[in-house]
DNA sequence: TGATATATCTCGAGT
DNA sequence: ACTCGAGGTATATCA
């Protein structure tokens, strides 16, 4: 990984074309062949990058400015024009073992899975990852009376995520042995133009608390 | 900006918890309080972070182990455990002019509203984000025979371009004032699955080149 | 402040 | 190679 802290501008061209006039900047080459310039502000964000594979061709003209070009196959290009160098070092850093996570959709799946009595009492789970010809639906569920729930989760409930239950609810109801199938759109937060048109097409929607999930005990374990 | 190196291991506990096993890293302070944690690759993303507003607290231990706190309003956490430092430099940058960028959807929008021509001779338009319930419509136009045509635009046409489509075009067919309505679906690139599913629904699909359409004169300026 | 749409989205998994 | 879905999405705009 390579530090640069320079004076540049820069000019990408893509796919989209953007400029950057001359300022102090971070320029970080990593290992990869990767770019990408930032700025003092913004953690996530660089101002600009070029990702890898990618190809870095370095340059200075005869009044001391340099000149970085970064290509990459699909013909995107990434010009850095170098005023002043401020700083300038490279260090070896090895391969990164990677970023272990915990609380993503899978999760929540899992959860609900165990605790499918979240969406009604004497719920009982059909399957998880249930096959249809467009793929799984998330639960496939029984309510109190008998009759089968498509349940549809999603750690933060938009409209996309209802528009794929309704597909699944359509094909769902055309076979026999399973309609009439109900829908569940259950999420940790459902935003309201979801809410709107999921309830409208008939789909309970369901908030869903992962840290009460996470630590509620299955009732049927209770004595009380 | 600050830069350090060192070898660290990282905790962030928030909206997931996720952990880092020890390695060398590069830890981006920047003046605004954020921090980013680097691996040597990947230019865009870094490993975990923390965005400003936030609060930096260090301190170091009898055995010279190091330890980042990082934490937000939010309650969120990042705490860096940092074994060795390989490399700890400050750099005062200033502020960023900023990005100017050309190509995006919006401009797209705007080349489109000026030169309805595109889609056919003597298309007029009604309106850019023509007002829904649920949503603007990038463009309402009238085709040649006078029919009322919504225009949804995207840079890249994929799938849920056309569903918003067909959500407009549903509600506004409800109403007398406008039906029929038609539906057009322009993009600079248009995904297979999306035309499939677009013109299965009577939605025809239009490629526009951005370049062309950024150099065409207003054919109606032109004498020949 | 909250909701909505965009992004050079990035990234990873699966086909 | 392409597609699809998730993301601590981030970020901008607009009510």
């Amino acid at each position: 990984m390579r530090l640069v802290i320079a004076d540049c501008s820069v000019d990408y061209v893509g796919k989209l074309s953007a400029h950057l006039p001359t300022a102090t900047r971070l320029l970080l080459v990593k290992s990869d062949g990767s770019v990408s310039i930032h700025a003092d502000d913004r953690a996530y964000k660089p101002l600009n990058w070029m990702s890898p594979p990618c190809h870095l061709t370095e340059s200075v003209d005869d009044e001391g400015i340099g000149t970085w070009t970064v290509t990459n196959k699909a013909d995107e290009k990434l010009l850095i024009e170098i005023n002043k160098v401020h700083h300038d070092s490279t260090h070896s850093l090895g391969i990164d073992p990677g970023l272990v996570k915990d609380g993503v959709e899978s999760h929540l799946q899992e959860l609900l899975a165990e605790h499918v009595t979240t969406f009604g009492e004497s719920w009982t789970l059909v399957r998880r990852e249930f096959p249809t010809a467009i793929g799984p639906v998330d639960l496939m569920c029984r309510d109190e009376s008998g009759v089968n729930v498509a349940v549809e989760i999603k750690r933060r409930g938009e409209i996309d995520g209802v528009e794929q239950l309704t597909r699944y609810l359509e094909l769902l109801n055309r076979d026999p042995l399973l309609a009439p199938v109900k829908g569940v759109f259950a999420a940790q937060q459902i935003k309201p133009q979801a809410r709107t048109l999921a309830e409208d097409r008939g789909i309970r929607c369901v908030v869903v608390d992962y840290d009460v999930l996470r630590g509620t005990d299955d009732p049927s374990t209770r004595l009380f």
